[in-house]
RNA sequence: GUCUCCCUCGUCUAGUGGUUAGGACAACGGGUUUUCAUCCCGUCAACGCGGGUUCGAUCCCCGCGGGAGAUGCCA
C-alpha cells in the first residue's frame, strides 16, 4: 500500500520550530518510501485563524524547499485540502453518529460548562469535564430547545465501561480506560465549524492516510480518535507519536525560550539548510555519527526506527554552530546575495543595489564568511565602512603591554610606514614585516603597534583583518583616519 | 487532582547481558593568527535511585523518584 502522511497545521500562528518539524519528518517518510505528502489546512477555529498566518505557512514551506504532492493550490484528488472549504462535510458525519447514537446534541451553554468546571476544581472531584447533562434529552426536549433558537454543539458519546489501546510504531500499545478518556468531546461547534477531533479523524480516512506522524502532545486523544473511527466503523491508520521539542527549563518550547517561529530566524539570517539539517535532528538520528544531511540525503535514508520516544531540549547554540557551518560551505556568490537585504535595510547600501555596491558586497563576502553565525552579522561587521564613529578614548587605542606614550608614537610611525607601503604597492606581507620590526623597536609585542592602527581604521578593537578592511575602505579614507587618530594623540 | 508518556555527559545522541560507555554542540585549556573569527589539538563531563533476575547488569523485571503532556465550542 501507498504511503500516504500529511502535515495539517492550524493558521492560527507563525510556523514555529515544533510544526515544521513535525512536517519535516512527515515529508521525508513519505519521500523515502515512496509515498505522498499531503498538505492540509485546518482553519476550524474561526477566532484564532489569520490570513497572516497560512501565508507564513506557505512561504516557509517554499523556503524550505518543502513541496506537497497534494494539497491546497496544487490540488489533488481528495480536496479540497482547506478545511473550511469542506464545511459541509463535517456536518454531515456528525449527524451520522448522532443517528447511530454515537453521538448527541448538546444546548448547553459556555457559561454552564465554565460553572461545572469550576465546581469540578473546587471540589477536588477526580472527575473532570463534561457532566454529560445533555447526554439523554428526549426528541421533544431537543426540539423544543431548536424550537427556542439554542444553537446545539455534537457531542461524542465516550462509552464509559471498558478501555481502548492504539497501537504506535515508536511507543508501543498505549491503552486507556474509556472512563479515563475526557468525556463526550464537541465534534460539532455550535457555529457549525468541526472540532480538531471530528475533522481529523474524518479527513484522514477520506484522504486514505496511512500514517499519522504528530506529536506527542496528541497521545491522550489517541484512544478518542480510535473510538471515532470505529464508530464510523473504518480502519484505523497507523500512529506515530513525535517526540516533543522542548526549551531549556524542560516546558515545551515557547515564545519565552527564544524566536521559535521559523520567519524569525529566517530574519536573522539563518540558511534554509541549517534549519532543515538542525531540526530533523531534534528528536531523529541515523547512527549517532553522521550529523549533516542535506535535504536530498533524507529524502532517502530518514528511517522511522530513528525516532525516538524521549522529548528533545532545542539547542540554539548548536543550531548557530550549524549555520556556521553552512556559511562557510555556501558559494561565494550566494552568499552575496543573501547578505545583500541585510546591508541594503541597514542603509549601508542603496536598494536596489547599484553595479558599485554589487562589486563592493562581492569583496565583503570572503572576509566575513568566516566571521558570520548568522546572516545579520555581517551589518555590525562591515558597519566600520558606511558608519564613521571614530574612537576618542585614547586607551582604546593602547594595547595591553603598551603604553600611551609609545602607542601615539607607533600609531605615528605605523602609519608613515603603512600609508607609503601601500602607495608604493608593496607587498603587505612586506609591510606586516616592517610593522612587527617597529614593534621590537619599541620593545612592544606585535599588536601594540596594529591595535593603534586598527582602532583608528574600524574604530574598534575586533576588526576584520587589518588589510582586507582597508581594500574596502579606500586608500583616502584610509589616510584620514589615521591622521584623524594621530592628532588625536597628538592633543 | 486524574490519566498517559518519558528518563545515557549541561544539551542533542550512539551503544551493549561482559565496552577505557563512542560522537557532536556548549564550557574550559592550548596551537595557528595583526584583533576577532575560522581551523587544529586537548580537558572536563553521563547510564536518576532502590530492589530483584543473573557468574555478571547502563541494558531484562518490579518499585520509587523526577520530568513532560493531556484533561477547552484551541489545535
Amino acid at each position: 500500500m501507498e504511503v500516504r502522511v500529511r502535515y495539517a497545521p492550524s493558521p492560527t500562528g507563525l510556523q514555529h520550530i515544533g510544526g515544521i518539524r513535525t512536517a519535516l519528518f512527515n515529508y521525508f517518510f513519505a519521500r523515502a518510501n515512496g509515498g505522498k505528502f499531503i498538505l492540509r489546512v485546518e482553519d476550524t477555529d474561526r477566532e484564532r485563524y489569520s490570513d497572516e498566518s497560512l501565508e507564513d505557512l506557505y512561504s516557509t514551506l517554499d523556503w524550505l524547499g518543502i513541496k506537497w504532492d497534494e494539497g491546497p493550490v496544487v490540488g489533488g484528488p481528495y480536496g479540497p485540502y482547506i478545511q473550511s472549504e469542506r464545511f459541509d462535510l463535517y456536518k454531515k458525519y456528525a449527524e451520522e453518529l448522532v443517528e447511530k447514537g454515537r453521538a448527541y446534541y448538546c444546548f448547553c451553554t459556555p457559561e454552564r460548562l465554565e460553572e461545572v468546571r469550576k465546581a469540578q476544581a473546587a471540589s477536588k472531584s477526580e472527575y473532570q469535564g463534561y457532566d454529560r447533562h445533555c447526554a439523554h434529552l428526549s426528541d421533544s426536549e431537543i426540539k423544543e430547545y431548536l424550537r427556542q433558537g439554542i444553537k446545539p454543539v455534537i457531542r461524542f458519546r465516550v462509552p464509559t465501561e471498558g478501555k481502548t489501546t492504539f497501537h504506535d510504531i515508536i511507543m508501543g500499545d498505549i491503552t486507556r480506560r474509556n472512563r479515563d478518556i475526557s468525556p463526550d468531546p464537541i465534534l460539532l461547534k455550535s457555529d457549525g465549524f468541526p472540532t480538531y477531533h471530528l475533522a481529523n479523524v474524518v479527513d484522514d480516512h477520506l484522504m486514505h492516510i496511512t500514517h499519522i506522524m504528530r506529536a506527542q502532545e496528541w497521545i491522550p486523544s489517541g484512544p478518542l480518535h480510535v473510538l471515532l473511527y470505529e464508530a464510523f466503523g473504518w480502519d484505523v491508520p497507523q500512529y506515530c507519536h513525535l517526540p516533543m521539542v522542548m526549551g531549556k527549563d524542560g516546558q515545551k518550547l515557547s515564545k519565552r525560550h527564544g524566536s521559535t517561529a521559523v520567519r524569525d530566524f529566517r530574519q536573522k539570517g539563518y540558511l534554509p539548510e541549517a534549519i532543515l539539517n538542525y531540526v530533523t535532528l531534534v528528536g531523529w538520528s541515523l547512527d549517532g555519527n553522521t550529523e549533516f544531511f542535506s535535504k536530498e540525503q533524507l529524502e532517502k535514508c530518514f528511517t522511522m526506527e530513528g525516532i525516538h520516544k524521549s522529548p528533545a531540549v532545542f539547542d540554539y547554540k548548536k543550531l548557530d554552530w550549524f549555520n556556521g557551518q553552512y556559511i562557510r560551505q555556501c558559494d561565494n556568490d550566494r552568499l552575496a546575495s543573501l547578505i545583500a537585504p541585510y546591508l541594503e535595510e541597514a542603509g549601508f547600501v542603496s536598494s536596489p543595489l547599484t553595479d558599485n555596491d554589487k562589486a563592493l558586497i562581492a569583496r565583503i563576502v570572503p572576509p566575513v564568511k568566516e566571521r558570520m553565525k548568522v546572516l545579520s552579522d555581517v551589518v555590525p561587521l562591515t558597519s566600520f565602512l558606511f558608519r564613521d564613529v571614530p574612537v576618542v578614548d585614547k586607551s582604546v587605542y593602547v594595547a595591553k603591554g603598551s603604553d600611551e606614550e609609545k602607542t601615539g608614537e607607533a600609531l605615528k610611525k605605523a602609519s608613515a610606514i603603512l600609508l607609503s607601503g601601500l602607495k608604493e604597492g608593496k607587498d603587505e606581507e612586506v609591510i606586516e614585516t616592517e610593522l612587527a620590526a617597529l614593534a621590537s623597536e619599541f620593545e612592544i609585542k606585535v599588536n601594540g603597534v596594529f591595535q593603534p592602527i586598527r582602532v583608528a581604521i574600524t574604530n574598534s578593537t575586533v576588526s576584520l583583518p587589518l588589510f582586507d578592511s582597508i581594500r574596502l575602505l579606500g586608500l583616502d579614507e584610509t589616510e584620514k583616519r589615521l591622521k584623524r587618530a594621530i592628532s588625536l594623540f597628538e592633543e
